[in-house]
DNA sequence: GATGAATGAGAGTTCATTCAT
DNA sequence: TATGAATGAACTCTCATTCAT
């Protein structure tokens, strides 16, 4: 049974995955709105009807691919999260999430698609998007209980210091304008020092 | 001419806005895929055939209230923007723009929709942008000619230090968090620190 | 308004009416299986989207040809319900009833169909039927009250005396055997003699 | 071969079996609009294709459900038929008639679903419903022989007084009313009534 | 024999758009 | 100008049937 469940689950996961790697392409090029199951089918290489196997509707499917590409963005963003000082690890993320906002994959493309969907901020991604950032989270935490940043709610100190990087890497990504390294060096250093709070000496 | 001129704009600018309101009430609460003509119209008071006297088609519809609602966002956020010192006329935008972020208006949760739609960011709507938001760009400017806001792009000042405040306010909105106005102040502060050189005094 | 009114009625009506005439026929050649919107549409001339104006839906659609078809059989069969004697009237009834259930009209031939589908016979259709036989119903209490029927439920009256007419007339339109005028005859009389107390003389 | 083909039929026979016991049961709640193969082999218990094995397609499986159907039906009614008088015979069958239709099992309940469908009273169904029903014929038969019954065709005498038995218990299976033990005799009674002749005493 | 994943035609339904009134 | 009935292409989803295992 376990040879068979290996290539059962094989099969499954690459014809599922086959599916979602479809969808976000379709995704990053057309926008939700242009979605559709046929299409999907037809970039998958499978039957319409085969989707239904995987995924209990469109809005399931959407849904499972929501989290995916969460779950991708965040192991490329977070790799490396606990090497090195507060500030190290901070850097380390500003500068991995401006890098992978930047570029055109069907994954970072189809990513910001979801975020400003309505009614469909559901609990659900919620709590993966905490679980999947908890290393973030924590960074923040411990800078607030050893008093190195600034007392605001981590999700404040997220949109002041680490939304910046997504910001800038779509502009660049869309050719609002373009940095040279040195720029995008100093605005995440400017972001680091906005939450930071220097120990002053006692003397 | 002049006489009926006057007229016939009243009533065409009247249905058309009737139109564009009744568009921009739907987005806001079913987002853009929840836009339909027939809905529009029944909405709107109009019939189905009348949207496409004053637009083009759903696209047209779509784009000219994407531009209404982004005239709407600038006015109601540079209110006021030239008085004051550099960082009041900063601070006051940031809390503006915060404040304006923070409420469930048709014209605020419509606003999100268009903003990563693929496809859909023509030059048309980057230069509107331009021209509605000259005044904040131009604060950055004045900042960087006197040498007291960092050397960066004013796209890059934005997404440092005004980004933020919608981020936050979307936030709350969401009812993601709570922030208390000593919260918002922090916050705002030390977004405007983050990207001001204080001038240091010569000796 | 009158005048527009009118129009619009005979349009408005024109056209459902259409619509429940196709899908009669259709229905009567090809069961309620074989009833496909795509048909309706083809068979009554109209775009498919055009039924969705008149009919909320699919089932709606044959709930109403249900009750259209209902009108159309009481109507047929309940035509001059009231002269004569109580023998009279009954036997008229039966016989209308059988010559209408022989013939392989559209009507007739769907009408059959909609009675034995399960979960589907709602209150409503019920009422209807309750309302447009309620001639017969009278005819029975009728008996009943002046003693010179069995005393038994309407329904059960039906069952035994009416019934039958529209088996054999069933029967006869399959082809499954032939009466000549003098077997319906007797049946007729049969049936009503079965629910019939002759009144006996006194002496 | 004789072992082999032993266990092969039980085998053969008991998953057959399994599968027209689904489907009579799905029928029976869902009508069958609500047969799906997928819902038969589900509850069947068995694999989709495996249907196909032992039915040509669905409406082969149908069509045998029927001929299942029909002669459950036929046992249940005519058991013992043979004992008794004429009178006797009739109404034990007229009442087992309207014992089995009066009760909500899925046999009975999916019953009545296939009388009704056009193009599917093939002559198969027809010689099978002949020669199951055949002790019911006979029984007219010799009342007509002997001249003790109306002379009509049998199915006219089984119209006249056999379908009101069914009419009614499907009346009260669907709770449209309720009749007493009472009720019901006499309703058989005034069946057997109406075709029955009395013999006459010469003088 | 038995499985059940895969197929794809076809179902019901919606909706942007047109056009006679 | 304004209407809204009508259109029909395109949508999501189901399901009878096949076939490699």
């Amino acid at each position: 049974m376990n040879e068979r469940s290996f290539t059962f689950d094989l099969i499954m996961h690459s014809k599922r995955n086959l599916i979602l790697r479809a969808a976000e392409k379709i995704i990053a090029s057309g926008g939700i709105q242009g979605l559709s199951m046929q299409l999907v089918a037809k970039e998958a290489g499978v039957a319409a009807g085969t989707i239904y196997r995987y995924f209990k509707d469109k809005d399931d499917l959407i849904l499972e691919l929501r989290k995916d590409v969460l779950a991708q963005v965040a192991s490329a963003i977070l790799e490396d999260h606990h090497v090195g000082t507060l500030e190290q690890r901070f850097k380390r993320i500003w500068m991995k999430m401006h890098n992978y906002g930047k570029q055109p994959s069907p994954a970072n493309l189809s990513y910001e698609q979801y975020a400003h969907l309505p009614e469909s901020n559901t609990d659900e991604i919620r709590a993966l998007e905490m679980k999947l950032f908890e290393p973030l989270h924590r960074l923040f935490e411990e800078g607030l209980a050893q008093g190195s940043i600034q007392p605001l709610h981590p999700r404040a100190l997220y949109a002041v210091a680490m939304e910046p990087s997504m910001t800038m890497a779509r502009a660049m990504r869309r050719g609002l304008i373009e940095y040279d390294e040195k720029d995008i060096t100093l605005a995440c250093d400017l972001c680091w020092r906005a939450i930071y709070i220097p120990t002053t000496p006692t003397n």
